[in-house]
DNA sequence: TGTCCGGTTCAGAAACTGTT
DNA sequence: AACAGTTTCTGAACCGGACA
């Protein structure tokens, strides 16, 4: 039965968003982003009637806040271990294969740590060349400890441009490779604000399982 | 008036299951 | 293995409300 809830397709990465503190649908879309919002949809009825989740108004007309009950958030350890189990014995060849730009910009969005930036509002531009240019550019605008993710220009002045290949920072996200050595070797390259540039390794945020040890290589 | 948000609906495709 | 029926999933379109 515990199985049946939480084994369907896509449910234990709504459940993964759920933990990292999303509450609404288009957030939850956005950390998932390859699962229709109908399914979305369908799954979150679904949780909600098995008492993982509780669906609350959130006070905008129509929209709901989802949030985990004490069930969902007994999955905690759950997931946790499906994912450092990924991160150990799932190829990363396998995982580099289908890069996505939007889902490494959001998962970056959640964890960034606004507390080694300057006190003020500070914008920091992504930039993946080889994409189309609709996707190439990526801002993270952090003002005190309210991230947002933008795609298109905020307007703001930039204090640094982090560059490299989408590869390249999804790997470094992952934890197969170092921020330093890539830095070192100019795979990303960081022009701008000095300060901001040498606090990267404090501010930039990896995925929660980059620290798993890989049983497998590449 | 146009755009964005938070969903829902629906047709068609794909995957799965059972039967022969 | 082939086929038919069923289930699941996708993607686009759509809706209503909020907001600039």
């Amino acid at each position: 039965m515990a199985a049946e809830i939480v084994c369907s397709r896509w449910t234990a990465l709504v459940v993964r968003e759920l933990l990292c503190g999303t509450t609404r649908f288009n957030d939850l879309r956005r950390g998932v982003p390859r699962m229709s919002p109908s399914l979305l949809s369908k799954r979150l009825k679904e949780l909600e009637d098995a008492g993982v989740i509780a669906a609350t108004p959130s006070g905008q007309p129509g929209a709901m806040n989802y949030r985990l009950t004490e069930a969902g958030e007994d999955l905690r350890g759950v997931i946790m271990s499906l994912g450092f189990w990924g991160q150990r014995w799932v190829e990363s060849s396998m995982s580099l294969k289908n890069l996505d730009p939007s889902l490494l910009m959001w998962d970056m969005r959640r964890g960034l740590e606004p507390s080694p930036l300057p006190p003020r509002r500070c914008t920091i531009n992504f930039i993946y060349p080889e994409l189309s240019a609709d996707r190439r550019s990526w801002w993270l605008v952090v003002n005190g400890e309210k991230v947002d993710l933008c795609l298109t220009d905020p307007g703001y002045e930039i204090d640094l441009y982090v560059r490299s290949s989408l590869r390249t920072m999804t790997a470094v996200w992952m934890g197969i490779s170092q921020l330093s050595t890539e830095v070192e070797a100019g795979n990303i390259q960081l022009t701008g604000d000095k300060a901001i540039a040498r606090s990267i390794h404090q501010w930039l945020a990896l995925s929660p399982f980059a620290k798993a040890e890989r049983a497998v290589k590449n």
